[in-house]
DNA sequence: TAAAATATATGATATAGATCAGTAAATGAC
DNA sequence: GTCATTTACTGATCTATATCATATATTTTA
């Protein structure tokens, strides 16, 4: 339950799926998590003392500069990863999904968050303690193996990244960044747009340029027929024309 | 020796360190490798097969897109990491001295290298097979623990990377890259000059730029007597306002 | 519902840095 | 030492994208 309070009114949220019923990790429905290696006693283990937080679309996980003492693991939502540049302006490095673990860098090189973590949607987060996810890593060769794939994977993308911001130009970049929001995030069932809500500043965060540049390549990719635009939804039409534009196929 | 060949003359290099004298790993003299952590009886196993070879300047050790089928380990010598963009501009990401390692991403993901490396200048460089590795690493939870320390700190200097090349401009990449160069390389004993032979193309691809950007950008540094350019040397004399220039110290 | 606030869209202008073109200096061949 | 090749440097343009300004649409508040 949460109470939300306006400037006259307040009002109560109830929502269905409620902190109390997130479970403990040995019936967490999340396939694809960091943990899923793990045997039951292990689970056990990790989720003694296991916090579980509910955390409003645009509020915030933790901050960059901050110290981690644990590591945070979506149990439900979706959240951005950023950092904010001297001159005010963010760059989205990653964004996570269901089962995705959040923090594990700043944890396991034991330095200060480099980038903050914000909930782009309602979201429900575990929190593992640092001592119960260490002592698991140390004796447990599968896990240190699956955060050692994880890592090479975060770097890989990193690294591409990188290679994109630098050789290819916004229209390029904002073709392959809706195909990755559409792998990421998957369509609306209904209007078949992307199952993300973010704003033009924040797909402009994310492409690493301005939200006016984003607005007019949005509306270049309409115009080619890629996309349609229905207020704020994108709705991905020609993934393949897309991907041609990202130069993804060559 | 190392025997190479003119249009009419051959010559015979007589290198002093030659590939025999490159030791086993129990007898290595680099203090910050991956593999110091490991114990005798370890490197020994490690040892066993290990290849050794000698690169010249300018030579591939290995190409974007090939498998790797092990690990190499600089015993002496430089190399550049660097991805080739379709259109034909490279990207380097990282530089490698004595003791790092190189193309582990590859080997620990099963991916194909997807950066090639390139030595910059002549190197004595050992190949650890990947079953010998990934053997030790299964067993030995300081060597994982390692491992997963090195893929932090690059996945950190890889968003890094990334926030500089779009929050900074080229003079303050400039700046920060030519610390970094004396940080990773030191300088000459005798003329003060950088301990790496990059040339302006190179440093264009390990800033994000053009070598004539760069060409103009250090005469610009040169001006407000940060550096000093001597042919194709470079001479770091004021780092405190170059740091100021690079904006690391706000 | 209307009013206010916020986000999206579009047009005009400015600019960092790329690209093109050519000269000068350094390095290497023999 | 001389020629040839490569690399460094300089100047003139050009262009993608940022910035500024303002209008329109959408969402939120009450």
């Amino acid at each position: 339950m949460f109470i939300y309070f306006t400037n006259k009114f307040y009002v109560i949220y109830l929502v269905i799926m409620n902190t109390d019923h997130i479970p403990s990790c040995l019936e967490c429905n999340n396939k694809t998590s960091l943990f899923c290696s793990l045997d039951n006693e292990e689970k056990q283990v990790l989720s003694q003392n296991k916090g579980q937080n509910f955390y409003k679309k645009g509020h915030v996980i933790f901050y960059e500069g901050n110290y981690a003492n644990g590591l945070y693991c979506i149990y439900n939502g979706k959240v951005k990863l950023s950092k904010l540049g001297s001159d005010g302006k963010q760059q989205i490095f990653r964004l996570s999904n269901n089962g995705d673990v959040l923090g594990y860098r700043a944890l396991l090189s034991n330095e200060p968050y480099q980038a903050t973590a914000t909930a782009i949607e309602d979201c429900y987060i575990c929190h593992i303690s640092k001592d119960r996810f260490q002592s698991i890593l140390k004796e447990n060769s599968r896990l240190s193996w699956k955060t050692i794939q994880m890592l090479s994977k975060d770097l890989k993308n990193a690294e591409k990244n990188l290679m994109n911001i630098v050789q290819k130009n916004v229209k390029e970049r904002v073709a392959e960044a809706l195909l990755m929001l559409v792998n990421t995030f998957g369509t609306n069932d209904k209007d078949y747009s992307l199952n993300v809500s973010l704003n033009r500043l924040e797909l402009s965060d994310l492409v690493g340029t301005t939200s006016e540049t984003i607005i007019r390549t949005l509306s270049e990719l309409k115009k080619s027929g890629c996309i349609d635009l229905k207020g704020k939804k994108i709705i991905v039409i020609n993934p393949s024309l897309l991907s041609q534009i990202a130069r993804l196929t060559d």
